[in-house]
Formats: structure tokens, sequence, C-alpha cells
RNA sequence: GGACAGGUGGCAGAGUGGUCGAAUGCGGCAGUCUCGAAAACUGUUGUGCAUGCAAAUGCACCGGGGGUUCGAAUCCCUCCCUGUCCGCCA
């Protein structure tokens, strides 16, 4: 969300950055905004004065009723006072209201050396790690080496809950366990974050904080009977952790490492991914959420982003890290990287990590402040911290790397070194 | 799910219709005292919004929302949360 002073002073500015994130309907959007703005504040003069008038003539009465005289004649004059600001109230009210949801509707901004561009293809690549792997034979995509190895099963997945389920057995299952416990016991303890177990099932005002809803709600689940949401990333509840605090700076920057399953309803994604674990309804993931001071906000990033990265080179896998230009960047960050997986049997690299800074955009919406120092050292008005958070990483999309990076000729996969100590010294699965 | 009891400033805790944004204590900050510190004493100490260049002024906020009233922390409705007991349950 963005501050109505911000936006009522550089509307311009904004407008031609929703033009470089190749928003379509941006200018209208801020448009709208900034008339129901000066509506709301015209609204909001009137009332205030009259509410003012209510105000000197309720202690007149006090006074002359302390007094014992008689106080019927203002009261009575008083009273219409009441009927038209509770008619201009409810009018602010709709307005503030409108108001709200639309603001919450325009997207954040972007970081001023973020590359301009439309689509995907214009991302910039700003790291390559890693040889990809040459086979001897055709190599298999994931799904058939775990439904081969009967470790993963999409046919009962189906069975049981639908197309984009599938059930992990055995190894696999044991697989997915490593894979989390191994990225959690990293980031807690060489890159400093406190784990988190947070709730699965969310109020809408963690949904909101976050950036999820009012606007991709159909991305998500709802439990319509008690009003939860299933969240689509740990990114959400921990995120919420702070929600409507001022955090002291000295315990600044705070970095959350988070494993949750995630729930996506993938509206609107028909067609594309449909085999595999890539793109499914259920699926684990280890979350990284940093809040910090603005100034380290953009180091935090970096820092961040290597924090995803270094897993992957645990675990020997092939990646390369894009950063997104505007036209890629989404709704809610001002800049971000993707750390992209190579997939030997798609020939390519898919995403396996997306970090952002979001710079005030959920803290706003959150209302997660601290007190910055002035050059004394003295706590100053609370201001909005910075969020950012990264995927460290997404579990699912590990598993298929690990498949199909390690597969044998025999059909047989490799456990790389680092994660064989979470699997009892396994070394490969048959 | 049922029955009670609660939710007030950073914390503790008064306040049951009229200068209550809110007593008091603790904490924080500044000052006096001191070589320095502690103690003591004095002062100060919330957030948001609007108008304004500013100083300042106004409005709102006592869990959230709505209502009654000239006037609500205080009365009514509703939702949320916490505690205790009962029921159910991993």
């Amino acid at each position: 969300m963005h501050d109505i002073k911000f936006l009522r002073a550089n509307a311009d500015l904004v407008k031609q950055h929703l033009a470089n994130k190749n928003i379509q309907d941006g200018v209208a959007l801020v448009d709208e905004v900034l008339q129901l703005d000066e509506q709301r504040r015209n609204a909001l003069f009137e009332v205030e004065q009259l509410k003012k008038q209510r105000n000197e003539a309720s202690q007149q009465v006090a006074k002359l009723k302390k007094s014992g005289e008689d106080a019927t004649q203002i009261i009575e004059e008083t009273r219409h006072l009441g009927d038209r600001i509770g008619a201009l109230d409810a009018d602010a009210r709709e307005v503030d209201a409108v108001l709200a949801t639309r603001l919450l509707e325009i997207p954040n901004v972007h970081a001023p050396d973020v590359p301009i561009g439309a689509v995907e293809d214009d991302n910039v690549e700003v790291r390559k790690w890693g040889e990809i792997p040459q086979f001897s034979f055709e190599p298999k995509p994931h799904w058939e080496i775990g439904e081969n190895l009967r470790i993963i099963d999409f046919e009962r997945g189906a069975k049981i809950s639908g197309s984009r389920f599938y059930v992990l057995r055995g190894a696999g299952a044991r697989l997915e366990r490593a894979l989390i416990t191994l990225m959690l016991d990293v980031h807690t303890q060489q890159h400093g974050y406190e784990e988190i177990l947070p709730p699965f099932l969310v109020r809408p005002e963690a949904m909101t904080g976050a950036g999820v809803l009012p606007k991709f709600g159909e991305d998500a689940y709802h439990v319509e009977r008690d009003d939860l949401w299933l969240i689509p990333t740990a990114e959400v509840p921990v995120t919420a952790l702070h929600n409507e605090e001022i955090l002291d700076v000295a315990q600044l920057p705070i970095k959350y490492a988070a494993y949750s399953a995630c729930f996506r309803s993938e509206a609107g994604a028909a067609g594309r991914d449909t085999r595999g674990l890539i793109r499914v309804h259920q699926f684990n993931k280890v979350e990284l959420v940093k809040f910090v001071a603005p100034e380290y906000s953009y180091d935090e990033l970096e820092k961040l982003t290597r924090d995803a990265e270094v897993i992957l080179e645990m675990l020997e896998l092939p990646y390369r890290t894009v950063e997104h230009c505007t036209g890629d960047l989404g709704f809610k960050a001002t800049k971000a990287y993707d750390v992209e997986v190579w997939l030997p049997a798609q020939n390519t690299y898919r995403e396996i990590s997306s970090c952002s800074n979001f710079e005030a955009f959920q803290a706003r919406r959150s209302g997660i402040r601290y007190r910055p120092l002035d050059e004394n050292g003295k706590a100053g008005k609370p201001e909005f911290v910075h969020t950012l958070n990264g995927s460290g990483l997404a579990i699912g999309r590990t598993m298929a790397a690990i498949l199909e990076n390690f597969q044998q000729s025999d059909g047989t996969v490799r456990i790389p070194a680092a994660l064989r100590p979470y699997l009892g010294g396994l070394e490969s699965i048959s």
C-alpha cells in the first residue's frame, strides 16, 4: 500500500512506474484514488467543524446542569447538529472504505535501478553456478523417476484430492522431510534466522497485510465457515507476526525461517505444468522473512538471495539467478531476484526461489513500525520498517531437481553428500 | 459447543453518563544534587487524521464494528480475544 501523502505529491512518478511495470489501468487507478482522497478530505473537514460545535455545546450543557440551570434550549438546538453529523459521517465512512480498498489495489513502485522491460524474457541474469550435467542417456522427467522408484504417487494423490495433488511414500517422504530439516538447520545455524512454525490457516487481515487480499483471493483457498484462509506461503503468517507492533530498533534486522505447507488454487493456470511437482495445489516450502530498517533493505535483499543460493550449492544443483525486469516484478516488490534451478528433462532453468524487497509496502498495510534513532541515539517518531522475503527453498521443486539432476542410467538417484546425514547415510534411492 | 469473568497508555492499575486522552504507581526522557553513580526531588513522556510555510489549532482513538444520547472509557447490540469451569477431543 502506498502512503496517500506520497501518492498525492508524486502521482506522476507512480503512474510512470506502474507503466514500467506493465500495469494497464495504473493511471486510472491513481486518478481515482486521488479524487477519492480529495472527496474524503472535504467531507472530513466539514464534519470536524460540526463536531467541534457539538463538543462546545455539550460542555455548555454540562456547565449549566452543574450550576442547576436549565439546558433544554441548547439540547434542542444541538439535536439537529447530531443528525447532520451522523449523515456526513456515514458519507465520509463510505468514501473512506472505497478509498482504502482502491489504495490496497495499487501496485508498488519499483527501485530506480531495476531494468526496464515488459516480460519475463527481459529479466537479467546476474549469476550462474554449477555445471549442467551431461547424460549418456535421455534424462527422464522427475515424475517418471518418482513413479518408477515408487516414491511419488500421482494417481493416488488424484484419487484422494484431485488433480495437482500427489502422495509421497517411503524414501520420497523421507527425502522431503530431510530437505526441510536441512534447510531449516542451515538458515538457523549458519545464516542467523530464528525458526518459526506458523499457523497454516489465517485471518483475512493477515492475507491483506501481506498483500494477497483484496486482489489475489482467487489464487488462494478460503474456508467459508470460519472466514479463514489457507496460506499460499509462510510469508503470510510470518509477516503478520508483528502486525500493529512498534519494533525495538535494537532487534533489527529480525530474520525468520519458517517451514509451512503452502496451498494455491492455481486458478488460471489450467494446462500449465500439468505433470509433476512443479505446479501443485499443496506443497512444502521453507520461507525466509526479514524485518529491517529502510536504509539496509537492499543490502539485506542481496544477503537473503545468497542465503537461498547457498542451499542449492550444498545440494550440488546448478542454478542461475535473474533479476526481475519492471514488467515481471509483480504487485508488491520494488526489486526481486529469482533463483532458478536446472531441470535436465525440461532442458531449462525453473524458479525455485523468489526473493523480494517490498520496502514499506507490506509494513504500511500491516502497521509494522520501529523508532529510528537520530544522530544522538535518541528514538524518534515511529516509521514503517521494510519487509523482505524469499523461498529458502521450495521443497517440491528441490525434490524434482534432485531426481532429474542426479538420475543414473539404471534408474536410481544419487543423494548429494550434504543430504545423506539427514537420510541415515543413504547414498542413493533405488 | 455450554456457563461465568474479563479486555483501559510501554507495563501495572483506578475510573459505571458531563473539561477523562484518562487518577496513581512503575518504567522512559530531561534537569537539580554529586568527582561520578545510586538515592531523593522537579519537570516531561501515546497514536492517527485534517487545516497550515510554520507556530499552532481542530477531530478521532480506553479490544474491533455499530447504536442510544445534547454529551459515551462508562449504557445497548454484535464480533474478536484472554481466563476459569463443564462437555468433546489429538
